[in-house]
DNA sequence: GTTTTTGCAAAGTATTTGCAAATGG
DNA sequence: CCATTTGCAAATACTTTGCAAAAAC
């Protein structure tokens, strides 16, 4: 947890609000426009620190840059595989197949599930059009 | 794919038959017991290639590094927390769960889901007796 | 004033690649 | 022989880190 507020840190939070799950160099990008001095380390050091307490989510895409999310919410990550756009996936149901696929690997494997990593990728709506 | 049947290649894959998901240079210290001038670069290709025409599967765990399985069946891989052993699961039922997962992410997003990155953690019952 | 955070540059991982020499068929 | 594969070293991509200076409170 950071003690004290920084302006840096600041424009990263303010940066996560508006891109859509960014990478670091996304971030740093951004900000740079107003505010040349900013550093990559600087970036990536605060982006660690809020994904390491919970601020905010890190999400690996393969071997990719990491992305960041301000929405902690508990939600799937869908890639077009095409425009690359991230879309969120959520709900009820979602949420109880997951825990029946919990259930089906501890009966199967014995392994107590605590955290599930995972991604979906396909083409969307707009991408589908244009073909 | 490849064309010619290299000394190097039949090690690689016999270290992936022997070996339970290894990365890269686990396969290379392995093979260097027996064969001290294979070069990491060589196994790094041979097994990008074998992964690209799906003769074996890669693995990517987050930010470490990829695992290689010669297993390319359909499974989902399982990694304990604590020992790091890698387990893999399968079934009619994780499927089907798998399948519906997909429905309520394209009814949701619109977009058409073609492929999907997953792996579990949690506590494996072995570990799980020590503590 | 003292502690935290920054900017910068260097280092660290994991992986890929260019190229001349070696090898396979 | 000639195309493919190797070993080696250098390059690449992303991310982390050490440290002195700047900023926060």
């Amino acid at each position: 947890m950071s003690k004290r507020y920084s302006a840096q840190k600041m424009m990263i939070e303010d940066a996560l609000m508006r891109l859509d799950h960014p990478t670091a160099s996304e971030i740093y990008e951004d900000i740079k426009k107003t505010y040349p001095n900013i550093s990559l380390g600087t970036v990536y050091r605060n982006l660690g620190l809020m994904a390491e307490s919970g601020e905010i989510l890190r999400i690996t895409f393969g071997n990719q840059p990491d992305r960041f999310d301000i929405n902690t919410h508990d939600h799937i990550h869908v890639i077009c595989k095409k425009c690359g756009e991230v879309f969120d996936a959520e709900g009820k149901r979602l949420k109880e197949l997951i825990v029946e696929i919990d259930e089906s690997i501890e009966e199967s494997t014995g392994v107590h599930i605590e955290n599930r990593t995972m991604y979906f990728q396909g083409i969307c709506s707009n991408c589908r059009e244009q073909s």
